[in-house]
RNA sequence: GCGGGAAUGGCGGAAUUGGCAGACGCGUACGGUUCAGGUCCGUAUGCUGGCAACAGCAUGCAGGUUCAAGUCCUGUUUCCCGCACCA
């Protein structure tokens, strides 16, 4: 009999058998098929991992182990995104310096993943922290700088009144700060802006090529905001540009009664001559200015606004006056910052004319009374009121509208994104040095390449100053230097990149790790990219999969790397819950610490659990017992030792089964359905557990399928088995199609759509003879009786008898 | 408000192109092994009625298409996620 398994003895023995064997490295062999998966790469924070790393983890891990034993060369590399608020934080608070603070925690992380049995090639391993992994993401910046795609930018910032500090969007929650619940008002600095919207047409229109789930694509195409329409210029009185708006429906020009300017319009302080009511105007955009996001963004709020007394604008289609108002509902961002408004066909412009009794003018019909209810429909709507758009439909009428205007050369056709630059500095500390100088005579100048890279310096003192710019502020000594170009003396930028920076590129330096002469080299650029299957959180959707697109096409534009797109697959896992459903959380007290159920089941059935809890992209509640239910089937095959019978070979009655399982279980793991292949092979052991034994070879058979859920324990059994080839190099199986047909079926027989009877017939009998067979059934001949059969449906293992 | 996803037993979830709903696991009940069990093995387990064979009802709700619907169509309710005054 087998000693009870002892998951801790096992899982230590094989995880330093895998290291010092080296055998989950990627090859430098650029001949073999090559396979190259990607997790993202995880945050070391101080917490240790959580429970919703290893999903993603595991589910990866068991693709890159099933490929290696199909024969590809598997890149499966791991490594750390250190840069980042958490640590800094935890430096202002504690003293410890966050390279201190970074190196432990990856450490830990080192420590977990590795107990935790994933095949990474850790000779890959990167740090985002690392200068000579940041001298890179320094010398991609440089190259934006270069062509012209980074600039300098007075934008405003979200800053925290209480602590001081300037917060990323991420960190402020409902329009308070994040860390202690300060207001956070926008305050104007100078930052560093990529032109991310340059990209933005080829970052809609790439993603067709690329096997991405339809949720990303569309929260990708949704954030980028695409919309097509046309600018008109309204004339005003004194202002010879005149005001130009941007509109989707100029269908509706004629139904334009006034126009709105947002509160940071240059038209104000150009035309504050002509302004009559300059003192309520200036007070209207101070208050504006004085907002807070949770305020500007509220629903359903009031809207307000000014009248620009004194301006006369002019409906360009029929020359009437119009008025001008200032208001905050109209964002200086989008568009042209002003707009005109058609309140019979537009909410928003409805709801401010009804509250200033301005007129509303139906100029498409087909809804109810206009002074009642808006009516914005542009499926079914006829234009009226509108001189020569008269009886067209919406969509006729917007592009004889365009044609109008471009002949009158009073507008044109334009392409809009909601998509904005990236603010790409932050008042940090902790992140990557920005390699620029300021000069008084030269202005911002590029570090020399060989320069780089500019590393950070050791300071005292990591709390940003109270005007909010970073702690590097203070290293004075580090922020004097010369101008690269004249010598004369210059300062450094102060401000660092956002952790998005690090995170944007990683993935190409897992491709060489160690190069020290460019980011990677060509021929591994070329044999390794893109990479194959990415899988990641959903979370990570609009901001890092952008971003990093974003990166990668530049650089592929540059020349710097093969592809245009860096990831070819892109797929995403649901979150693990609390076992009470809700988000797992300190403040909730519902966090699982992987750590103890390592402990008490071992690392195999914790991968394995969390790959059979439920379908892989859906988010589910974690359950302990459940995680038990999955160490009682490693038991159960642990036991299977002892059942192992002298029959050579697999056993006729157990072909159909074997090859069954193979196939479903390689399908499955490639569509990530873990659920249902771990089901599978459940099957299969409780039907071995019904036949009493098992054969060698069909035992090696499941060990091999079940590795890359549970590596250690198979490898075990393996070795037990007799195998010296351990499974790692072991081939993977193929099934046979021959012995999955079975010579006979069985057929469910229905009368009327019910079934009534259940009859195994040979595989290759008529339908006419099933049909017969059916009939005389039994169970089925009462429901026939005093009928008349109209019909007859024989198809696959159906039978359906129609009776009236 | 807009966009996306989901709804199936006590619970997590399975169900090729429409083809025997409830695989697999958890939980529960009973039986067995054991000095013992938070062990193991076996049996049962959608609901209602019936001792039973069996019958009826069942995939959020209401209709429809079909020999046949969890799956397709129309309408509707609830929940989750993302965006949110984007003109």
């Amino acid at each position: 009999m087998a000693e009870r398994y002892d998951h801790d003895k096992v899982e230590l023995k094989w995880q330093k058998i895998w290291e010092d064997a080296h055998c989950f490295e990627a090859k430098n062999d650029y001949t073999m098929p090559k396979f190259f998966p990607l997790i993202e790469f995880p945050y070391p924070s101080a917490q240790g991992l959580h429970v919703g790393h290893p999903r993603s983890n595991t589910a990866m891990d068991i693709l890159a182990r099933k490929r290696r034993m199909e024969g590809y060369n598997v890149l499966y590399p791991i490594g750390w995104d250190a840069f980042g608020l958490p640590t800094e934080n935890y430096a202002i608070k504690t003293g410890a310096h966050p390279a201190k603070v970074t190196f432990e925690n990856a450490n830990r992380f080192r420590q977990q993943l590795k107990r935790l049995g994933f095949s990474f090639d850790w000779s890959r391993e990167i740090n985002t922290t690392d200068p000579s992994y940041y001298k890179w993401t320094q010398w991609i910046f440089l190259k934006l700088y270069e062509k012209g795609l980074a600039y300098k930018a007075e934008i405003p910032i979200n800053f925290c009144t209480s602590c001081k500090v300037g917060l990323a969007n991420e960190e402020v929650v409902d329009g308070v700060c994040e860390r202690c619940g300060g207001t956070v008002i926008q305050k104007v600095r100078s930052q560093w802006m990529l032109k991310i919207t340059e990209y933005a047409q080829r970052l809609i229109d790439d993603l067709d090529d690329l096997d991405f789930i339809e949720r990303v694509k569309i929260q990708q195409k949704n954030w980028i905001g695409r919309s097509e329409g046309a600018e008109i210029t309204f004339p005003i009185e004194g202002y010879p540009e005149g005001l130009k708006v941007y509109t989707t429906r100029c269908d509706t020009l004629f139904g334009a009664t006034y126009m709105v300017v947002s509160p940071e319009h240059p038209i104000v302080e150009a035309m504050k001559d002509t302004i009559e009511n300059m003192d309520e105007v200036r007070a209207y955009q101070q208050a504006a200015a004085r907002k807070s996001d949770l305020e500007r963004s509220e629903l359903n709020k009031d809207k307000t606004g000014v009248l620009l007394k004194g301006l006369k604008a002019t409906n360009p289609v029929n020359d009437q006056p119009i008025p001008v108002w200032i208001s905050d509902y109209v964002l200086m961002g989008y568009g042209t910052g002003a707009i005109m408004a058609v309140p019979a066909h537009d909410e928003r412009d409805w709801d401010f004319a009804k509250k200033f009794n301005m007129p509303i003018i139906e100029v498409v019909a087909g809804g109810r009374d206009v002074q009642e209810e808006v009516y914005t429909d542009v499926e079914s709507g006829i234009l009226v009121n509108s001189g020569f758009l008269n009886g067209m439909h919406v969509k006729d009428a917007i592009a004889a509208m365009i044609d109008w205007l471009e002949e009158k050369g009073l507008g044109t056709r334009k392409v809009n994104y909601k998509l904005r630059d990236w603010v790409f500095t932050r008042q940090r500390y902790w992140g990557e040095p920005i390699p620029l100088v300021n000069c008084e005579k030269c202005g911002w100048v590029p570090l020399p390449y060989e320069e780089l890279p500019l590393v950070l310096p050791e300071i005292e003192d990591y709390q940003p100053t109270d005007d909010g710019s970073s702690a590097l502020a203070r290293a004075t000594e580090w922020l004097k230097t010369t101008c690269p170009c004249c010598g004369a003396p210059a300062v450094r930028e102060a401000d660092t990149m956002p952790n998005w920076a690090g995170s944007s590129w990683y993935f190409l330096r897992y491709c060489d790790p160690h190069n020290d002469k460019e980011l990677a080299s060509k021929e591994a650029l070329e044999y390794w990219m893109p990479v194959d299957w990415y899988n990641g959180g959903m979370e990570h959707t609009t901001l890092h999969l952008l971003y990093s697109r974003f990166w990668h096409k530049f650089l592929y534009d540059i020349g710097a790397v093969p592809t245009k797109e860096p990831y070819q697959k892109r797929t995403s896992h649901g979150m693990i819950l609390g076992e009470n459903g809700e988000k797992m959380s300190k403040s909730r007290g519902n966090v699982v610490n992987p750590d103890d159920v390592v402990n008490e089941m071992g690392a195999d059935t914790f991968r394995m659990y969390e790959m059979f809890m439920g379908a892989f992209d859906q988010p589910i509640p974690w359950s302990t017992t459940g995680a038990r239910g999955c160490r009682r089937f490693i038991d159960r095959v642990w036991r299977m030792q002892d059942m192992v019978s002298d029959v050579e070979g697999i056993r006729p009655e157990m072909m159909a089964t074997v090859h069954g399982t193979i196939k479903k279980v390689t399908e499955d793991y490639e569509a990530m359905k873990y659920n249902t292949a771990i089901a599978a092979m459940m099957t299969w052991v409780n039907e071995i557990y019904n036949a009493g034994s098992v054969t060698k070879e069909e035992f090696h058979t499941l060990l091999t399928l079940l590795n890359p859920v549970a590596p250690h324990i198979t490898e075990e059994l393996n070795e037990i088995l007799g195998y010296t080839q351990p499974l790692y190099a072991t081939a993977w199986p193929t099934w046979d199609e021959n012995a999955l047909v079975k010579n006979s079926i069985e057929y469910g027989v229905q009368v009327n759509g019910k079934i009534r009877a259940r009859i195994e017939l040979p595989a290759d009998m008529a339908k006419e003879e099933v049909e017969a067979a059916a009939k005389a059934h039994a169970d089925v001949v009462p429901f026939l009786e005093g009928k008349t059969v109209r019909k007859v449906i024989v198809v696959k293992n159906i039978v359906n008898i129609v009776v009236g």
